[in-house]
DNA sequence: GTTAAATATTTTATACTTGAAATAAAAATG
DNA sequence: CATTTTTATTTCAAGTATAAAATATTTAAC
């Protein structure tokens, strides 16, 4: 049986390439967020959609509703109303009611909320320092500047 | 109160840069990883965990360990334990025990599997190239250049 | 050769995640 | 103003993930 290279075999030499970055960005990035995790765990008992959702609330000092911060994180809804209702119960978040909708309510940090994420987000900082510490000037602008291009090309 | 800015705000501006860099990779790869997700389950009611696994199982002939498979995706026992029960529910794996360890069982792809997969891993790698179709050669080379380099430094 | 240690796997409890369905309220349409 | 559509959120079923405990078996130590 003849094959024919323009057709059968017609696959980009780069593809293959593209292939092995993404496996290679895929790899970096679970191995940096595995261990993030594991020391939320294990220094705060706490999780990283926890701290995602509690960063979000920090930057909005007028809180945000359940579907903004869905948004924000690219996660459902349905994901949020359990994560909120876990730092309820742990008096770190706040449902307030929004005047004039009551469908809707504006999420809070507690004065709690706020302190106990302050310390997280600093050490957060801290593991990151000292996790990607190999990492010179110009590796990490080399980085950032392919990595923007990268998500820009992305939303489209 | 007085500051003395060689302790209160002695944080690298490195510091800053390494966490925005986190910040970006993380980003990408969400991105790219739920859009895979997303077409595994639109194009296969498959997932991206059953990919996966079936992956490590192709590239092993003669079959892998639970623990083995563990260890490979660097997720935990337990975790391997589901997946390989539902892909052996939809006769895509098998166990097959080992003489002489009772303990072990070696997972195996059955035909079914293998043709699955076949199908599943081309059409991946045209979902790869299509959404990083915007990187050119040399994007990609300096990207997995230096991912390299952030993944050596993270084994130690 | 019995006891102790290590290995292989499963089970359990808990948490995260999604898409889809359900509920409720507000806004738009006719 | 009644009906439809949109918006906001929760609930649900199913799958994914972990750490820790439980089982079972093998290997090592004495």
């Amino acid at each position: 049986m003849k094959t024919n290279p323009k057709v059968d075999r017609a696959e980009d030499p780069i593809a293959k390439e593209r292939l092995r970055l993404w496996l290679k960005l895929l790899k970096a990035s679970s191995l940096i967020e595995d261990e993030i995790r594991r020391r939320l765990r294990a220094e705060f008992k706490s999780t990283l959609p926890r701290f995602d959702v509690m960063s979000a609330l920090e930057r909005a000092p007028d809180g945000l509703k359940m579907s903004e911060i869905s948004k924000r994180l690219r996660v459902s809804n349905g994901n949020i109303t359990g994560i909120v209702d876990k730092l309820t119960e742990d008096g770190l978040a706040l449902r307030v009611s929004v005047p004039g909708d009551r469908r809707a309510n504006l999420i809070h940090l507690t004065p709690k909320g706020q302190k106990v994420f302050a310390e997280h987000a600093k050490t957060h900082e801290a593991w990151i320092n000292e996790i990607l510490a190999e990492l010179n000037k110009d590796d990490i602008e080399g980085m950032i500047l392919r990595l923007d291009h990268l998500t820009k090309s992305l939303k489209e």
